[in-house]
DNA sequence: TATAAAAGTTAGATATATCTAACAATACTT
DNA sequence: AAGTATTGTTAGATATATCTAACTTTTATA
Protein backbone atom coordinates (compact mmCIF):
# COMPACT_ATOMS: atom_id res chain seq x y z
CA UNK A 1 0.00 0.00 0.00
CA UNK A 2 1.37 3.58 -0.90
CA UNK A 3 0.68 6.28 1.24
CA UNK A 4 -0.25 9.71 0.31
CA UNK A 5 3.10 11.20 1.13
CA UNK A 6 4.68 8.54 -1.10
CA UNK A 7 2.75 9.22 -4.04
CA UNK A 8 3.73 13.11 -3.10
CA UNK A 9 7.50 12.09 -3.43
CA UNK A 10 6.90 9.72 -6.78
CA UNK A 11 4.53 12.91 -8.10
CA UNK A 12 7.23 15.38 -7.54
CA UNK A 13 10.08 12.47 -8.77
CA UNK A 14 8.20 12.51 -12.28
CA UNK A 15 8.03 16.13 -12.73
CA UNK A 16 11.54 16.21 -12.06
CA UNK A 17 12.65 13.43 -14.35
CA UNK A 18 10.57 13.90 -17.35
CA UNK A 19 8.14 16.79 -16.42
CA UNK A 20 8.56 20.39 -18.53
CA UNK A 21 10.88 21.80 -16.05
CA UNK A 22 13.31 19.85 -18.48
CA UNK A 23 15.54 18.48 -16.23
CA UNK A 24 16.65 14.82 -16.60
CA UNK A 25 17.67 13.69 -13.01
CA UNK A 26 16.66 14.15 -9.51
CA UNK A 27 18.58 14.86 -6.51
CA UNK A 28 17.56 15.04 -2.65
CA UNK A 29 17.44 18.67 -2.82
CA UNK A 30 15.35 19.28 -5.54
CA UNK A 31 12.90 17.06 -4.27
CA UNK A 32 13.07 19.01 -1.00
CA UNK A 33 12.73 22.12 -2.99
CA UNK A 34 9.80 20.84 -5.17
CA UNK A 35 7.67 19.30 -2.05
CA UNK A 36 9.16 22.42 0.11
CA UNK A 37 10.59 19.78 2.78
CA UNK A 38 14.46 19.19 4.21
CA UNK A 39 16.37 17.04 2.36
CA UNK A 40 17.09 14.95 5.47
CA UNK A 41 13.08 14.49 5.31
CA UNK A 42 13.41 13.56 1.40
CA UNK A 43 16.71 11.19 2.32
CA UNK A 44 14.30 9.17 4.95
CA UNK A 45 11.79 8.69 2.47
CA UNK A 46 14.11 7.59 -0.35
CA UNK A 47 15.24 4.67 1.22
CA UNK A 48 11.90 4.02 1.89
CA UNK A 49 10.58 4.54 -1.52
CA UNK A 50 13.82 1.91 -2.63
CA UNK A 51 12.88 -0.77 -0.07
CA UNK A 52 9.61 -0.67 -1.72
CA UNK A 53 11.13 -1.33 -4.87
CA UNK A 54 9.69 2.34 -6.39
CA UNK A 55 12.76 3.81 -7.00
CA UNK A 56 16.70 3.01 -7.80
CA UNK A 57 18.89 4.82 -6.20
CA UNK A 58 22.53 4.30 -4.45
CA UNK A 59 23.89 6.30 -1.56
CA UNK A 60 24.97 9.84 -2.85
CA UNK A 61 23.75 8.70 -6.36
CA UNK A 62 20.68 10.21 -9.04
CA UNK A 63 17.26 8.55 -8.55
CA UNK A 64 15.56 7.09 -11.13
CA UNK A 65 12.04 5.13 -10.94
CA UNK A 66 11.55 1.43 -11.47
CA UNK A 67 8.99 -0.14 -13.28
CA UNK A 68 6.52 -0.17 -10.70
CA UNK A 69 7.53 3.17 -9.39
CA UNK A 70 6.73 5.01 -12.40
CA UNK A 71 3.77 3.35 -13.32
CA UNK A 72 2.16 4.63 -9.91
CA UNK A 73 3.50 8.41 -10.96
CA UNK A 74 1.53 8.29 -14.32
CA UNK A 75 -1.25 7.01 -12.12
CA UNK A 76 -1.03 10.00 -10.03
CA UNK A 77 -0.85 12.45 -12.62
CA UNK A 78 -3.23 10.94 -14.90
CA UNK A 79 -5.92 11.37 -11.98
CA UNK A 80 -4.78 14.98 -10.87
CA UNK A 81 -5.34 16.04 -14.70
CA UNK A 82 -8.16 13.89 -14.93
CA UNK A 83 -9.69 15.69 -11.86
CA UNK A 84 -8.65 19.18 -13.25
CA UNK A 85 -10.66 18.72 -16.22
CA UNK A 86 -13.47 17.92 -14.04
CA UNK A 87 -13.17 20.99 -11.58
CA UNK A 88 -13.29 23.54 -14.32
CA UNK A 89 -14.86 21.67 -17.24
CA UNK A 90 -17.95 19.98 -14.97
CA UNK A 91 -18.03 22.37 -12.29
CA UNK A 92 -16.99 25.71 -13.39
CA UNK A 93 -13.95 26.41 -11.55
CA UNK A 94 -11.71 28.87 -12.96
CA UNK A 95 -8.07 27.39 -14.49
CA UNK A 96 -6.12 28.91 -11.12
CA UNK A 97 -8.14 27.58 -8.51
CA UNK A 98 -8.05 23.98 -9.34
CA UNK A 99 -4.61 23.35 -8.42
CA UNK A 100 -4.80 22.83 -4.85
CA UNK A 101 -7.97 20.84 -4.81
CA UNK A 102 -6.85 18.42 -7.33
CA UNK A 103 -3.97 17.69 -5.32
CA UNK A 104 -5.97 16.35 -3.03
CA UNK A 105 -8.30 14.84 -5.24
CA UNK A 106 -5.60 12.91 -7.00
CA UNK A 107 -4.87 10.68 -4.16
CA UNK A 108 -8.63 8.91 -3.86
CA UNK A 109 -7.43 5.28 -4.01
CA UNK A 110 -10.16 3.78 -6.81
CA UNK A 111 -9.23 2.45 -10.48
CA UNK A 112 -12.96 2.23 -11.04
CA UNK A 113 -13.48 6.16 -10.32
CA UNK A 114 -10.70 6.37 -12.43
CA UNK A 115 -12.07 4.91 -15.52
CA UNK A 116 -15.63 6.60 -14.74
CA UNK A 117 -14.30 9.85 -14.67
CA UNK A 118 -12.22 9.29 -17.49
CA UNK A 119 -15.52 7.94 -19.48
CA UNK A 120 -17.90 10.72 -18.08
CA UNK A 121 -15.28 13.47 -18.99
CA UNK A 122 -14.99 12.09 -23.09
CA UNK A 123 -11.78 10.83 -22.66
CA UNK A 124 -10.00 14.27 -22.73
CA UNK A 125 -6.06 13.96 -23.84
CA UNK A 126 -5.45 17.21 -22.28
CA UNK A 127 -6.05 19.05 -18.90
CA UNK A 128 -7.32 22.57 -18.98
CA UNK A 129 -3.38 23.86 -18.68
CA UNK A 130 -2.99 21.85 -22.09
CA UNK A 131 -1.09 19.16 -20.07
CA UNK A 132 -0.89 15.66 -21.82
CA UNK A 133 -3.15 13.23 -19.39
CA UNK A 134 -1.42 10.10 -19.02
CA UNK A 135 -3.66 7.23 -20.46
CA UNK A 136 -4.18 4.02 -18.58
CA UNK A 137 -1.85 2.18 -20.57
CA UNK A 138 1.09 3.83 -19.43
CA UNK A 139 1.09 6.41 -22.85
CA UNK A 140 0.68 9.87 -22.95
CA UNK A 141 -0.15 11.97 -25.55
CA UNK A 142 2.36 14.81 -27.46
CA UNK A 143 3.15 17.66 -25.85
CA UNK A 144 3.77 20.73 -27.90
CA UNK A 145 7.36 21.65 -27.66
CA UNK A 146 7.09 25.18 -29.76
CA UNK A 147 7.27 28.35 -27.12
CA UNK A 148 5.79 31.51 -28.23
CA UNK A 149 9.24 33.67 -27.83
CA UNK A 150 10.33 31.38 -31.09
CA UNK A 151 7.83 32.93 -33.33
CA UNK A 152 8.55 35.61 -35.51
CA UNK A 153 6.71 39.04 -36.68
CA UNK A 154 3.88 38.08 -38.49
CA UNK A 155 3.27 34.20 -37.78
CA UNK A 156 -0.07 33.43 -35.48
CA UNK A 157 -0.27 30.39 -33.50
CA UNK A 158 -2.52 28.77 -31.06
CA UNK A 159 -1.98 28.57 -27.58
CA UNK A 160 -1.34 24.65 -26.63
CA UNK A 161 -0.11 24.62 -23.29
CA UNK A 162 0.59 26.60 -20.11
CA UNK A 163 3.97 25.66 -18.75
CA UNK A 164 3.74 27.92 -15.22
CA UNK A 165 0.41 27.23 -13.82
CA UNK A 166 0.72 28.78 -10.87
CA UNK A 167 -2.28 31.18 -9.54
CA UNK A 168 -0.53 34.06 -10.34
CA UNK A 169 0.52 33.68 -14.17
CA UNK A 170 -2.65 31.89 -15.22
CA UNK A 171 -4.79 34.88 -13.53
CA UNK A 172 -2.19 37.40 -15.76
CA UNK A 173 -3.36 35.03 -18.31
CA UNK A 174 -6.82 35.79 -17.38
CA UNK A 175 -6.41 39.48 -17.94
CA UNK A 176 -5.15 39.04 -21.59
CA UNK A 177 -7.95 36.94 -22.65
CA UNK A 178 -5.61 33.88 -23.43
CA UNK A 179 -6.51 30.33 -22.87
CA UNK A 180 -5.72 26.80 -24.14
CA UNK A 181 -6.85 27.27 -27.74
CA UNK A 182 -6.31 30.72 -27.60
CA UNK A 183 -5.21 32.85 -31.20
CA UNK A 184 -1.93 34.44 -30.75
CA UNK A 185 -1.04 36.88 -33.53
CA UNK A 186 2.83 38.21 -33.05
CA UNK A 187 2.74 42.01 -34.54
CA UNK A 188 5.86 42.68 -33.29
CA UNK A 189 9.06 41.37 -31.46
CA UNK A 190 11.61 43.70 -29.74
CA UNK A 191 14.92 42.92 -30.45
CA UNK A 192 16.67 44.61 -27.42
CA UNK A 193 14.34 42.35 -24.92
CA UNK A 194 12.94 39.90 -26.88
CA UNK A 195 9.24 41.09 -25.97
CA UNK A 196 6.15 40.33 -27.97
CA UNK A 197 3.68 42.76 -29.28
CA UNK A 198 0.50 40.61 -29.80
CA UNK A 199 -2.72 40.53 -30.98
CA UNK A 200 -5.56 39.07 -29.11
CA UNK A 201 -9.24 38.91 -29.38
CA UNK A 202 -8.48 41.94 -31.36
CA UNK A 203 -6.45 43.81 -28.51
CA UNK A 204 -2.48 44.07 -28.53
CA UNK A 205 -0.31 43.58 -25.74
CA UNK A 206 2.99 43.63 -24.58
CA UNK A 207 4.40 40.68 -23.17
CA UNK A 208 7.51 40.14 -22.14
CA UNK A 209 9.93 37.14 -23.57
CA UNK A 210 9.39 34.89 -19.44
CA UNK A 211 5.77 35.26 -20.37
CA UNK A 212 6.48 34.24 -23.93
CA UNK A 213 8.45 31.19 -22.78
CA UNK A 214 6.05 29.80 -20.83
CA UNK A 215 3.34 29.51 -23.96
CA UNK A 216 3.23 26.80 -25.88
CA UNK A 217 1.73 27.18 -29.22
CA UNK A 218 1.01 25.30 -32.23
CA UNK A 219 1.53 27.40 -35.93
CA UNK A 220 -1.89 27.29 -37.92
CA UNK B 1 -6.68 22.77 11.06
CA UNK B 2 -8.96 19.92 11.26
CA UNK B 3 -7.50 16.11 10.34
CA UNK B 4 -8.93 13.38 8.32
CA UNK B 5 -8.67 11.73 11.21
CA UNK B 6 -10.36 13.63 13.68
CA UNK B 7 -13.17 14.07 11.06
CA UNK B 8 -13.87 10.91 11.18
CA UNK B 9 -13.86 10.79 15.00
CA UNK B 10 -16.80 13.28 14.70
CA UNK B 11 -18.68 11.65 12.00
CA UNK B 12 -18.60 8.66 13.86
CA UNK B 13 -19.57 10.89 16.84
CA UNK B 14 -22.86 11.99 14.93
CA UNK B 15 -23.84 8.99 13.35
CA UNK B 16 -24.59 7.94 17.19
CA UNK B 17 -25.93 10.74 18.94
CA UNK B 18 -28.23 11.47 15.65
CA UNK B 19 -27.82 9.11 13.39
CA UNK B 20 -31.22 6.53 12.28
CA UNK B 21 -28.80 3.70 14.70
CA UNK B 22 -30.92 5.88 17.10
CA UNK B 23 -29.11 6.07 20.42
CA UNK B 24 -28.46 9.69 21.63
CA UNK B 25 -25.74 8.91 23.55
CA UNK B 26 -22.19 7.84 22.50
CA UNK B 27 -19.15 6.40 24.67
CA UNK B 28 -15.85 5.71 24.16
CA UNK B 29 -16.43 1.60 23.33
CA UNK B 30 -19.16 3.26 21.18
CA UNK B 31 -17.03 4.83 19.11
CA UNK B 32 -14.12 2.51 19.49
CA UNK B 33 -16.54 -0.35 18.14
CA UNK B 34 -17.82 2.28 14.85
CA UNK B 35 -14.66 3.03 14.11
CA UNK B 36 -12.75 -0.52 14.08
CA UNK B 37 -10.47 1.01 16.81
CA UNK B 38 -9.51 0.12 20.51
CA UNK B 39 -10.34 2.28 23.37
CA UNK B 40 -7.63 3.48 24.02
CA UNK B 41 -7.07 5.08 21.10
CA UNK B 42 -10.35 6.92 21.51
CA UNK B 43 -9.67 7.96 24.77
CA UNK B 44 -6.51 9.59 23.36
CA UNK B 45 -8.53 11.56 20.39
CA UNK B 46 -11.41 12.61 22.61
CA UNK B 47 -8.98 14.99 24.42
CA UNK B 48 -7.58 16.00 21.47
CA UNK B 49 -11.63 16.66 20.67
CA UNK B 50 -12.11 18.62 24.09
CA UNK B 51 -8.83 20.58 23.55
CA UNK B 52 -10.07 22.01 20.29
CA UNK B 53 -13.53 22.36 21.50
CA UNK B 54 -15.22 20.35 19.12
CA UNK B 55 -16.65 18.61 21.88
CA UNK B 56 -17.97 18.44 25.63
CA UNK B 57 -16.83 15.44 27.98
CA UNK B 58 -15.50 15.22 31.14
CA UNK B 59 -13.67 11.76 32.49
CA UNK B 60 -16.17 8.91 32.52
CA UNK B 61 -18.85 10.91 30.94
CA UNK B 62 -20.71 11.33 28.15
CA UNK B 63 -19.88 13.06 25.27
CA UNK B 64 -21.66 15.47 22.99
CA UNK B 65 -21.09 18.23 20.28
CA UNK B 66 -20.01 21.50 20.72
CA UNK B 67 -21.47 23.95 18.54
CA UNK B 68 -18.38 23.99 16.37
CA UNK B 69 -18.04 20.40 16.48
CA UNK B 70 -21.36 19.69 15.28
CA UNK B 71 -20.80 21.54 12.32
CA UNK B 72 -17.50 20.17 11.11
CA UNK B 73 -19.63 16.69 11.50
CA UNK B 74 -22.91 18.10 9.26
CA UNK B 75 -20.40 18.92 6.73
CA UNK B 76 -18.24 16.17 6.69
CA UNK B 77 -21.63 14.10 6.50
CA UNK B 78 -22.81 16.53 3.69
CA UNK B 79 -19.32 15.75 1.81
CA UNK B 80 -20.06 12.05 1.74
CA UNK B 81 -23.65 12.48 0.58
CA UNK B 82 -23.05 14.31 -2.23
CA UNK B 83 -20.71 12.30 -3.04
CA UNK B 84 -22.58 9.71 -3.05
CA UNK B 85 -24.98 11.14 -5.10
CA UNK B 86 -22.31 12.15 -7.62
CA UNK B 87 -20.90 8.92 -8.12
CA UNK B 88 -24.21 6.99 -8.35
CA UNK B 89 -26.24 9.90 -10.51
CA UNK B 90 -22.97 10.88 -13.01
CA UNK B 91 -20.36 8.26 -12.77
CA UNK B 92 -22.82 5.45 -12.84
CA UNK B 93 -21.41 3.43 -10.37
CA UNK B 94 -24.33 0.81 -8.16
CA UNK B 95 -24.90 1.93 -4.84
CA UNK B 96 -23.32 -0.42 -3.21
CA UNK B 97 -19.66 0.98 -4.35
CA UNK B 98 -19.96 4.01 -3.39
CA UNK B 99 -19.64 4.39 -0.03
CA UNK B 100 -16.07 3.79 0.06
CA UNK B 101 -15.04 5.94 -2.02
CA UNK B 102 -17.05 8.28 -0.70
CA UNK B 103 -15.32 7.68 2.66
CA UNK B 104 -12.46 9.30 0.92
CA UNK B 105 -13.79 11.70 -0.97
CA UNK B 106 -15.21 13.65 2.07
CA UNK B 107 -12.27 14.75 3.26
CA UNK B 108 -11.42 16.83 0.29
CA UNK B 109 -11.19 20.77 1.89
CA UNK B 110 -12.84 23.23 -0.71
CA UNK B 111 -16.04 25.13 0.52
CA UNK B 112 -16.10 26.40 -3.39
CA UNK B 113 -15.82 22.76 -4.28
CA UNK B 114 -18.76 21.72 -1.99
CA UNK B 115 -20.93 24.35 -3.04
CA UNK B 116 -20.21 23.74 -6.79
CA UNK B 117 -20.68 20.30 -6.38
CA UNK B 118 -24.25 20.86 -4.40
CA UNK B 119 -24.87 23.02 -7.80
CA UNK B 120 -23.81 20.57 -10.61
CA UNK B 121 -25.93 17.87 -9.01
CA UNK B 122 -29.06 19.90 -9.08
CA UNK B 123 -29.32 20.89 -5.37
CA UNK B 124 -30.04 17.13 -4.17
CA UNK B 125 -31.92 16.72 -0.83
CA UNK B 126 -31.53 12.97 -0.53
CA UNK B 127 -28.05 10.56 -1.27
CA UNK B 128 -28.79 7.45 -3.62
CA UNK B 129 -29.71 5.45 -0.36
CA UNK B 130 -32.10 7.93 0.85
CA UNK B 131 -30.14 9.53 3.01
CA UNK B 132 -31.21 13.13 3.77
CA UNK B 133 -27.70 15.79 2.47
CA UNK B 134 -27.49 17.89 5.31
CA UNK B 135 -27.69 21.61 3.90
CA UNK B 136 -24.82 24.39 3.98
CA UNK B 137 -26.88 26.31 6.70
CA UNK B 138 -27.02 23.18 8.79
CA UNK B 139 -30.57 22.40 8.46
CA UNK B 140 -31.52 18.93 7.32
CA UNK B 141 -34.13 17.55 5.17
CA UNK B 142 -37.05 15.40 7.23
CA UNK B 143 -35.89 11.60 7.71
CA UNK B 144 -39.00 9.07 6.98
CA UNK B 145 -40.09 7.39 10.13
CA UNK B 146 -42.31 4.64 9.21
CA UNK B 147 -40.46 1.37 8.32
CA UNK B 148 -42.31 -1.44 6.24
CA UNK B 149 -42.37 -3.86 9.02
CA UNK B 150 -44.98 -1.87 10.23
CA UNK B 151 -47.01 -1.72 6.92
CA UNK B 152 -50.05 -4.42 7.09
CA UNK B 153 -51.21 -6.55 4.68
CA UNK B 154 -52.90 -4.65 1.46
CA UNK B 155 -50.60 -1.77 2.15
CA UNK B 156 -48.91 0.36 -0.90
CA UNK B 157 -46.09 2.28 0.29
CA UNK B 158 -42.84 3.66 -1.93
CA UNK B 159 -39.43 3.19 -0.35
CA UNK B 160 -37.32 6.13 0.78
CA UNK B 161 -34.61 5.35 2.78
CA UNK B 162 -32.43 2.07 3.23
CA UNK B 163 -31.09 2.24 6.67
CA UNK B 164 -28.25 -0.35 6.36
CA UNK B 165 -25.94 0.79 3.56
CA UNK B 166 -23.79 -2.55 3.85
CA UNK B 167 -23.19 -3.43 0.03
CA UNK B 168 -24.28 -6.74 1.24
CA UNK B 169 -27.69 -5.73 2.13
CA UNK B 170 -27.58 -3.38 -0.94
CA UNK B 171 -26.95 -6.57 -3.42
CA UNK B 172 -29.48 -8.14 -1.73
CA UNK B 173 -32.13 -5.48 -2.73
CA UNK B 174 -30.52 -5.11 -6.15
CA UNK B 175 -31.73 -8.83 -6.74
CA UNK B 176 -35.55 -8.13 -5.69
CA UNK B 177 -35.35 -5.03 -8.13
CA UNK B 178 -35.48 -2.84 -4.87
CA UNK B 179 -34.53 1.02 -4.45
CA UNK B 180 -35.12 4.51 -3.37
CA UNK B 181 -38.60 4.97 -5.02
CA UNK B 182 -39.60 1.33 -5.46
CA UNK B 183 -42.91 1.01 -5.61
CA UNK B 184 -43.98 -2.07 -2.50
CA UNK B 185 -47.28 -3.71 -1.75
CA UNK B 186 -47.67 -6.20 1.19
CA UNK B 187 -49.38 -8.93 0.27
CA UNK B 188 -49.25 -10.64 3.09
CA UNK B 189 -47.69 -10.55 6.53
CA UNK B 190 -46.73 -13.97 8.60
CA UNK B 191 -47.79 -13.03 12.17
CA UNK B 192 -45.31 -15.89 13.45
CA UNK B 193 -41.59 -14.21 12.39
CA UNK B 194 -43.35 -11.05 10.82
CA UNK B 195 -42.01 -11.66 7.72
CA UNK B 196 -43.52 -9.96 4.68
CA UNK B 197 -44.93 -11.36 1.01
CA UNK B 198 -44.26 -8.18 -1.16
CA UNK B 199 -44.79 -7.15 -4.88
CA UNK B 200 -42.43 -5.55 -6.48
CA UNK B 201 -42.16 -4.98 -10.02
CA UNK B 202 -44.77 -7.41 -10.72
CA UNK B 203 -43.17 -10.40 -9.00
CA UNK B 204 -43.35 -11.36 -5.42
CA UNK B 205 -40.84 -12.50 -2.70
CA UNK B 206 -40.46 -13.31 1.35
CA UNK B 207 -38.69 -10.71 3.37
CA UNK B 208 -37.64 -11.64 6.99
CA UNK B 209 -38.60 -8.45 9.35
CA UNK B 210 -34.79 -7.89 9.72
CA UNK B 211 -35.20 -6.76 6.09
CA UNK B 212 -38.28 -4.79 6.50
CA UNK B 213 -37.12 -3.06 9.62
CA UNK B 214 -34.23 -1.55 7.46
CA UNK B 215 -36.25 -0.32 4.29
CA UNK B 216 -38.30 3.69 5.03
CA UNK B 217 -41.11 3.91 3.47
CA UNK B 218 -43.83 6.49 2.73
CA UNK B 219 -47.44 5.60 1.97
CA UNK B 220 -48.77 5.95 -1.54
C1' DT C 1 -25.08 -4.08 49.10
C1' DA C 2 -21.32 -6.78 47.63
C1' DT C 3 -19.52 -8.52 43.69
C1' DA C 4 -18.99 -9.14 38.88
C1' DA C 5 -19.24 -7.23 34.38
C1' DA C 6 -18.86 -3.44 31.43
C1' DA C 7 -17.01 0.83 30.31
C1' DG C 8 -13.44 4.02 30.50
C1' DT C 9 -8.56 5.51 31.50
C1' DT C 10 -3.52 5.51 31.84
C1' DA C 11 1.19 4.47 30.74
C1' DG C 12 4.29 3.03 27.71
C1' DA C 13 5.47 1.00 22.99
C1' DT C 14 5.33 1.35 17.83
C1' DA C 15 5.04 3.36 13.12
C1' DT C 16 5.05 7.36 10.02
C1' DA C 17 6.78 11.55 8.60
C1' DT C 18 8.72 15.49 9.73
C1' DC C 19 12.48 18.59 11.72
C1' DT C 20 17.45 20.51 13.29
C1' DA C 21 22.22 20.17 13.66
C1' DA C 22 26.27 18.04 12.66
C1' DC C 23 28.85 15.61 9.44
C1' DA C 24 30.51 13.43 4.82
C1' DA C 25 30.99 13.13 -0.04
C1' DT C 26 30.98 15.16 -4.50
C1' DA C 27 31.46 18.98 -7.64
C1' DC C 28 33.09 23.35 -8.94
C1' DT C 29 36.69 26.89 -9.44
C1' DT C 30 40.77 28.97 -9.70
C1' DA D 1 45.27 19.76 -7.10
C1' DA D 2 43.56 22.47 -3.14
C1' DG D 3 40.12 24.71 -1.19
C1' DT D 4 35.40 25.97 -1.16
C1' DA D 5 30.67 25.42 -2.16
C1' DT D 6 27.10 22.38 -2.99
C1' DT D 7 24.85 18.31 -2.24
C1' DG D 8 23.69 14.46 0.40
C1' DT D 9 23.58 11.70 4.85
C1' DT D 10 23.15 10.56 9.71
C1' DA D 11 21.56 10.82 14.42
C1' DG D 12 18.43 12.24 17.44
C1' DA D 13 14.10 15.04 18.57
C1' DT D 14 9.06 16.00 17.80
C1' DA D 15 4.14 15.29 16.55
C1' DT D 16 0.30 12.27 15.23
C1' DA D 17 -2.24 8.28 15.74
C1' DT D 18 -2.28 3.86 16.77
C1' DC D 19 -1.63 -0.34 19.85
C1' DT D 20 -1.33 -3.59 24.33
C1' DA D 21 -1.62 -4.36 29.05
C1' DA D 22 -2.75 -2.93 33.38
C1' DC D 23 -5.71 -0.34 36.06
C1' DT D 24 -9.99 2.43 37.72
C1' DT D 25 -14.63 3.83 37.71
C1' DT D 26 -19.34 3.03 36.83
C1' DT D 27 -23.19 0.03 36.12
C1' DA D 28 -25.72 -4.10 36.57
C1' DT D 29 -27.05 -8.07 39.11
C1' DA D 30 -27.23 -11.82 42.38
Amino acid sequence: MISHTEEDYLKALFRLVSGKQGKQEAGTNALADLLSLKPASVNNMLKKLRKKELIDYEKYGKISFTDKGRQIALLVVRKHRLWETFLVDKLGFSWDRVHDIAEQLEHIRSDELVEKLDWFLGHPEYDPHGDPIPRSDGSTPTTPSVVLSSMQKGDVCKVMMVKDTSAAFLQYLERLSIHVGTCVSVMDKVSFDNSLVIEVDGKHHTVSQKVADNLYVSYC
